[in-house]
DNA sequence: TGGCAATAGATACCTAGGCATATATCTTGA
DNA sequence: TCAAGATATATGCCTAGGTATCTATTGCCA
């Protein structure tokens, strides 16, 4: 059956966007969640952004991660609710709240960045570094990636399936992966399960 | 204030796909909506699909969108409440819903192919055009050229900013635009107040 | 110093869409 | 022919995030 946001082009860009980016999001979460990292990966960036930038109010979130400051608010409810995060009342200014990372988010930060996050990073800009022209071609063999477990392959093992011809793309995360070895042997899993639900 | 989800890099890539569409979609839907077309631009792509591959069941339709059946559904049913299609028992097996367009649906349609899609999609290119390079650095700076209104610009004078200099690619939709003279001289909105709520 | 605008955040309500599962209908094999 | 599986759709419940608006607080100025 024909793809038809596909078909109508730079029309449904949006959508398209979207829709490619659900898909990603999807299949880097599998591949966290089987590694205990039980944090969806729309998360992330929130959780880093108070790693990075040290306690952040909302409003300073909400910047820093571009997104609107209710939808913020839920997010940090969510990882306040997942025990990663603490909000705390400022010292100076009361209708100020703080967020900063607990114990636990801060063990499971430290984790990510020293061992997973690279890993990650690495295997999707190696299926990037495959693409080339416009975006609209990107986005549709990204989305073919996808879909025939090419990024989950690039996931699984440390190393995509065309890269060993080409180089890697410098990402912002590559600091010397370790040598690919800490919880290899997974079962396969079939991307389309991948779900934020 | 820095941009975490950008500086992630690939690490942030599903977000950062859909951080992108969501304003793609604001901005094409704020100069539709400017144009007394009110359907949400998320719901377009089903609209399109049912005008050009006829009556089709909610399954069907899913396929066509790579959306799942329970997403469908909803779809269609807002698309119901909009009175854009209605869906009827298909004569042989009576678990199917068949989605066709209703009258309302089928002018709406005609209209947004004939004078508003052609020119959304060669908007949409024309600042696609200026892309080039890896997909990160495209998304970068389509991401600027939402945000700083070059999109909207674009769509607003029926041509975009470099396009004066640049050829414009070819889309799916460009099918001879009327020269440019429908519902000119809106005053420019902010991109930063579209919407979908 | 008191009132009022500005600001920070929370909340209500919406779309959009995912997964799991219920329901209704068809189809097939014993 | 009928029970059991397959199939089509609907529904419950969830995340994610948008707008509009409410509340609480701050800061400023008359």
């Amino acid at each position: 059956m024909e793809d038809v946001v596909a078909e109508l082009g730079h029309l449904t860009l949006g959508s398209r966007l979207r829709r490619v980016g659900e898909r990603v999001q999807g299949a880097t979460q599998e591949w966290l969640r089987a590694r205990s990292i039980d944090v969806p990966a729309a998360q992330l960036p929130a959780l880093a952004a108070v790693g990075r930038l040290g306690p952040l109010t909302v409003g300073e979130l909400a910047q820093a991660l571009r997104l609107t400051q209710p939808g913020v608010t839920r997010t940090v409810a969510r990882l306040v609710g997942a025990g990663l995060v603490a909000v705390a009342a400022d010292g100076a200014d009361a209708r100020v709240r703080r967020v900063a990372l607990t114990p636990t988010g801060s063990e499971l930060l430290t984790r990510c960045e020293a061992e997973l996050w690279p890993r990650v990073d690495a295997a999707v800009a190696a299926v990037c570094a495959g693409l080339d022209g416009p975006l609209l071609a990107q986005l549709t063999e990204l989305e073919r990636a996808v879909q025939d477990g090419a990024l989950a392959r690039s996931l699984e093992d440390g190393l995509p399936d065309r890269a060993l011809e080409d180089d890697l793309p410098d990402g912002s995360l590559e600091e010397g992966l370790p040598d690919g070895s800490l919880e290899e042997g997974l079962p396969a899993r079939a991307v389309d399960g991948a779900g934020r639900g």
